[in-house]
DNA sequence: ACTTTAAACGGACCCCGGTCCGCTTGATTC
DNA sequence: GAATCAAGCGGACCGGGGTCCGTTTAAAGT
């Protein structure tokens, strides 16, 4: 169980410039659900993910889901905040998976490969899993500032940024994280495949070719 | 006048797979408004632009737009297709400045420059541009996709790739070119400065170094 | 077992985006 | 200037997201 959407519980409207620290992921404890509320969020997970199955995210409505879980509409909210958090909630259990694939799994994705390996076989992998769940991506995208707070998205910035350090790459890892991690954006590829026509091995050869100059040192400038 | 938000008119579903060309934008003859229909979509503009202004984004309602410009609801649909369509009209209309800048305007970002010298301007244009806008590009972010589909949008994706292949860039520089976008992607940039507290100079600086990265050659690979 | 308390629950309610369809009006033709 | 007709118009209507608040109930204390 993923057990990391934090609900904007409604008890923290607290400051709302809030410099005092990031504030956005007080992640230590999340304070564990009383018996009926982990039930019903079970219930509520498994009823979703099976409307989704059923009739596509259009026809996943806060009321269907309620209903089809046996619980009342107000409870979806007080447990996910809003839709995007239903979907995030969805998305993020099946991104367990991949998370493990690349946290721990074998080479060369897994800690055993060297990080440049790692990096030119993580593009792919991404890919592949956001073709896969490219309808659930593409709803919980409503709001595009909250894209960057999604645990799994954070995950893959840490992660690649690491890798980017390891693989001793000059200049801003950060920023270079962000954007090979933006070259494969869900929506970017499934509008280059889908819309443009653009073949698929194009695109992960533009991830290969992107690692290969972000590596490479830049030797001479203007 | 900008002109180029066609709605998307009931009598064009037409062919779905539509793989007889593009299709997305037969753009050629945007038929003429009649007299009363245009008096109304100069209204509407002027309107939104000032609840905009006055109250923000949040308060533009389709109801209170319609109001404020004296027209039934009905009329706003007809005109902008969905609220996202307004939005992006308004935008466009405010993107007129930025689009002359680099396509006639002065060195070092209108054509007068060498095209390395215009890469390297561009970002920190775009950058200043959508901070200056960035509530509304926000807002009209809603449907991810259709972000692909906006004129200005498609506009700077040719213009970047243009630039790429003048300045002698070897590889796929239409890819390169969304890379180059992403990495300086509104969205993203709203939230390294404002939620990560990241210094404006830093990203400015990520996109020079990304710009020399790209258009220089990659010695050696793995 | 009984009390207490905060969390959880449910569904009526509100607001807004989007649709529909009968009416109006600007353009064009004769 | 009258007739014709497509484009434009408007606002009632619908459905779904999100809120509110009175009620219920799990858990902790005695």
């Amino acid at each position: 169980m993923t057990g990391s959407v934090t609900p904007p519980l409604p008890s923290s409207p607290g400051t709302p410039g809030g410099a005092t620290e990031l504030a956005l992921s007080p992640v230590g404890e999340p304070p564990p659900l009383r018996a009926d509320a982990a039930r019903n969020r079970t219930r509520l997970l498994e009823a979703a993910s099976q409307l989704m199955a059923g009739c596509g995210a259009a026809q996943l409505t806060m009321d269907a889901v309620a209903a089809a879980a046996g619980v009342g509409k107000g409870t979806v909210f007080r447990r996910f905040g809003d839709r995007t958090g239903l979907l995030v909630a969805l998305l993020d259990h099946r991104e367990q998976q991949l998370q493990a694939a690349f946290l721990t799994g074998p080479a060369p994705l897994g800690p055993d490969a060297p990080p440049l390996e790692r990096l030119h076989a993580f593009g792919p992998a991404l890919v592949r899993h956001e073709r896969d769940h490219h309808e659930l991506i593409l709803s919980s995208r409503t709001d595009p500032l909250r894209t960057y707070d999604v645990p799994a998205n954070r995950l893959r910035l840490t992660h690649v940024t690491m890798l980017l350090r390891q693989a001793g790459v000059a200049g801003d890892a950060e920023l270079l994280a962000h954007t090979l991690l933006g070259s494969v954006d869900s929506v970017l590829v499934h509008h280059l495949i889908v819309e443009r026509g653009m073949p698929l091995d194009r695109v992960l050869a533009g991830w290969h070719d992107l690692v290969t100059r972000l590596v490479t040192r830049p030797s001479s400038a203007t």
